[in-house]
DNA sequence: CCCCAGGCAACTG
DNA sequence: CAGTTGCATGGG
């Protein structure tokens, strides 16, 4: 067996990994040099973009035929053929335009679900902070290479499920403590079995899913889209809200129960990726996120 | 001091 | 039912 470090690279078409990889659905990548830290599968791992073609991967694990990676980067996705199924829409294709490479990413539902537990009434920063501070205190330690900060990887249903509120509240994560406890309790007591969703339809994952305390609509879709890529989930935060009603009904006030209903018939088979590109294309106009490498000047054009 | 944050649950009318 | 309010914590 080979020693570390371990390094390959993807050939990718349409990849911004930078925009995808800060774009609010996973919360613990870190920029490090010409590239981003993270934790995936259990191991660390550094990614770059060298590339418009090609990523690339080091680890300091045995990572075997990378296939952990690739799927979690969802690199085989065709982006141009799925975005011809797209409405053609004039504010939606802007937001492709603008964001393009944008990805979804497929992480481990667990930590999916304990994270977006997390998000309610904060900002992504504060997100972060606070799934960082539960992986260093309650994660165990990876193999990262000499003169690196420790990394952890993010802490097992198991182990949060054996500490109490007040350990956790020490993260910081106030009143959404109970909710993770009981998420934690529950995972690992098999009253919610994360596994099984996978075999479910998505009315009935997401109903699985709000059964926890603290999860809602929102948070179950995230999960289901950003965990499960159930490709039609749409979760509607305060951002889309704001979008859509200013793009699509002229700035009315518009019931959820409206929303969703437009949102399903509107945005079709990939609604989950038409979600994105709204949500990072409102928050780089509100400047809370910088141009990716494809930098909005693509030349990409719709099918239709 | 104010207000708000990738929401949700509990409480009103 | 729909609409409002409290919630922990941090930042502007």
């Amino acid at each position: 067996m080979s020693a570390p470090p371990f390094e390959t690279a993807f050939r990718v078409r349409d990849y911004d990994l930078a925009s995808t990889l800060h774009s609010g659905q996973a919360f613990r990548w870190t920029a490090d040099g010409n590239g981003w830290s993270g934790v995936v599968d259990g191991r660390w791992v550094r990614l770059t973009q060298i590339d418009e073609e090609t990523l690339g991967a080091e680890t300091w694990m045995e990572p075997g035929d990378w296939g952990w990676l690739r799927h979690y980067l969802q690199a085989d996705i065709d982006l141009r053929a799925l975005v011809t199924q797209f409405p053609s829409d004039p504010a939606l294709l802007e937001a492709v335009k603008t964001c393009w490479g944008l990805r979804l990413l497929r992480q481990d539902p667990w930590e999916c679900l304990a994270s977006f537990l997390m998000s309610s009434t904060k900002q992504i920063p504060q997100i972060r902070q606070i799934v960082a501070d539960l992986a260093r205190c309650f994660g165990t330690p990876v193999p990262t290479p000499p003169g690196r900060p420790v990394w952890h990887a993010f802490p097992s249903a198991k182990r949060l499920s054996v500490l109490g509120e007040f350990d956790l509240r020490t993260c910081r994560m106030g009143f959404r403590a109970r909710y993770l406890r009981a998420a934690a309790v529950w995972v690992t007591a098999g009253q919610l079995s994360l596994e099984s969703l996978h075999t479910m339809d998505r009315t009935h994952a997401r109903q699985a899913l709000m059964q926890l305390p603290g999860v809602g609509p929102k948070i179950a879709d995230c999960v289901l889209l950003f965990a499960y890529g159930f490709a039609e989930a749409f979760p509607v935060d305060v951002w889309i809200l704001k979008a859509l009603r200013e793009i699509y009904f002229g700035g009315r006030a518009v019931s959820m129960s409206a929303l969703e209903t437009f949102a399903a018939g509107h945005f079709g088979p990939h609604g989950g990726y038409a979600q994105q590109y709204l949500f990072h294309w409102m928050r780089r106009r509100a400047g809370r996120v910088t141009a990716g490498v494809f930098g909005g000047m693509e030349e990409y054009s719709h099918g239709h």
